[in-house]
DNA sequence: GTGAAAGCGCTAACAT
DNA sequence: ATGTTAGCGCTTTCAC
């Protein structure tokens, strides 16, 4: 029922007949050690089953191996694809993740890093939504920290990001290409740097070919891309452009709901081309934000700090557009 | 560019003019202490944003305010839900949660495990895949551990599953009443405990009620309910019981770019009822399998050992079937 | 009620 | 190349 007692550094080096420095070394791989005793220490570990206690480990170092992964929402599929390279990344080079969720608040969020900072050796922000100023105080007094889908200027941290503005643009062109003069944008959360990012650069785009783009703010996920699909109909739009794929499958079942064919009525396109948007009727056609590579970018530039080597630059990931079914001509085009 | 450094308890002491231990006692709330010098010590503690050195309480309490969630992908979308739970309820309670990913191997898992149990306070498994005796001992080695899909006899640890056999029996029975007399199954990995225990439940029930089941083993995803279906249709079966959601969504389009109709021609079921089912078209019917509530019950399982509570019993959760337009009557019945 | 001091398990000087 | 030892920051006896 109680904690079984642990076995210390200290069983070991009885076991093997050594000083408990030599089993450190041993284990550490720090300094050289006689073939034989490292024989021995490796077998006598082996055979307590020894595994180093990372509390006195770090109390020591200073290091602790392990990272805090901070996030909106754990909840949200688009992070979890992230997460599972930053876990995957991450192991390769012996670091645990912590997973944080500061459930889309700008001061928990703070908070948690803070929290955290004293005791992970580096922190990813997945989206963060906090201030610049509280932004440039987690990157002051934390060791490392990346971050993933926000830029600004000014910030001494690897900042990995998509391609917004290109992505918005082969989209606004894609739909332009087909005839579709009215859209209308079905956007993300406004807290979030990547929706205002997005907003902006589909009004500038459009504006430039001549277009006209209403926006409208929808909670996250299938159905609220459901809920809002009448809204975005009553703009006269003939394309819908939505935040990610989840939204745009919802608005793709309200239209087949009511009648309305897509793409021979209206157009939808997503973002994210997650697997659901291949195997959506039709297919929906979206731009990719490669998610593996965003979470494996963040972990690069991550590691270079916790290596010393300093803020790697980093470029904006580029998103192809790919064109499915649920795009075509526009209505009386 | 070097790690900032901490400020310590000593720095808190100082400046409130108190001993460390005082402010051990302050801050960790274990003893009395004089009202005002709790106030000097907390604004001291504020003053120089003094955050606690968790690898030094560690060290000296054992006990390490974190816990471990393994599971066999971070990736898949069936445990993300629960570790949203998780991490909430984990939260609630002051713990951190370190996310280990098992890629699927017992070994893998096994080895996690017992590198994990000397640094965290507790483990969650998820949908385990370990032989039942490495179960044991993660078990024996563990402060505290909770087990979520799987029930093995004589292990001592909360076990939270789902009604498998129940959901299963529901599913027979709704499609026996549509007159469906020959069945196939797209099963789930079989190394997974959840997945043999449903396909053992779909025969038995089958046999019951003299229905022909053929069980098909697919990999997991929209994709590979897809790749599937031409196959389980060659089984001349009129349903088909997907392992989840997304399996069934991708049987459905399947059938779709075949011009098979659902549910005239072939019913489709799934598991879990994600927001997919309810927004896909037709909606798939589908046994919810509570995804929080796997995650809140694993958790409570947890904290009661945490705190010396011993194993609380735990019940399976129930599993409500959700008729949608999925399924219909047996073509030609 | 408060302070002094021991020591958690380990690493990294420092000796030898 | 190996052993001895001083702490890392904190909690918790133990004195007062």
């Amino acid at each position: 029922m109680s904690p079984p007692k642990r076995t210390t550094i200290h069983d070991v080096a009885n076991r093997a007949g050594v000083s408990i420095a030599t089993v450190s070394r041993v284990l550490g791989g720090s300094q050289k050690v006689n073939e034989e005793m490292s024989r021995r220490v490796l077998d006598a570990a082996a055979e307590v089953g020894y595994r180093p206690n990372a509390a006195a480990r770090s109390l020591v170092s200073g290091r602790f191996r392990t990272i805090g992964l901070v996030m909106p929402d754990v909840g949200n599929a688009y992070f979890q694809d992230i997460l599972k390279a930053v876990v995957t990344e991450a192991k390769k080079d012996g670091y645990r993740v912590v997973v944080i969720d500061s459930i889309g608040d700008a001061d928990e969020e703070y908070e948690a890093c803070l929290q955290q900072v004293p005791n992970v050796d580096g922190i990813i922000l997945l989206s963060p939504r906090m201030s610049k100023a509280q932004l440039a105080d987690v990157i002051a007094k934390a060791g490392a920290v990346s971050i993933v889908n926000r830029l600004e200027p000014g910030i001494s941290a690897p900042m990995i990001v998509t391609d917004n503005a290109g992505a918005c643009w082969e989209i606004l062109e894609h739909l332009a290409s087909l005839g579709h003069r009215r859209l209308v944008h079905v956007c993300g959360p406004t807290e979030s740097w990547q929706a205002r990012t997005r907003i902006t650069a589909l009004r500038r785009g459009a504006q430039r070919l001549g277009l006209e783009l209403a926006v409208l703010e929808a909670e996250q996920g299938v159905e609220a891309g459901y809920a809002i699909a009448d809204e975005a109909l009553e703009t006269g739009a003939t394309a819908v452009i939505a935040f990610n794929d989840l939204h745009a499958f919802g608005v793709m079942t309200r239209l087949h709901d009511r009648g309305i064919r897509v793409p021979e009525d209206v157009s939808v396109t997503g973002f994210d081309d997650i697997e659901l948007a291949r195997f959506s009727r039709p297919a929906i056609t979206t731009v990719g934000t490669p998610k593996l590579e965003l979470g494996e970018q963040a972990w690069i530039g991550l590691l270079a700090q916790l290596r010393g080597d300093g803020v790697p630059p980093s470029t904006p990931i580029s998103t192809p557009l790919t064109v499915r079914g649920s795009t075509g001509p526009a209505a009386g085009a």
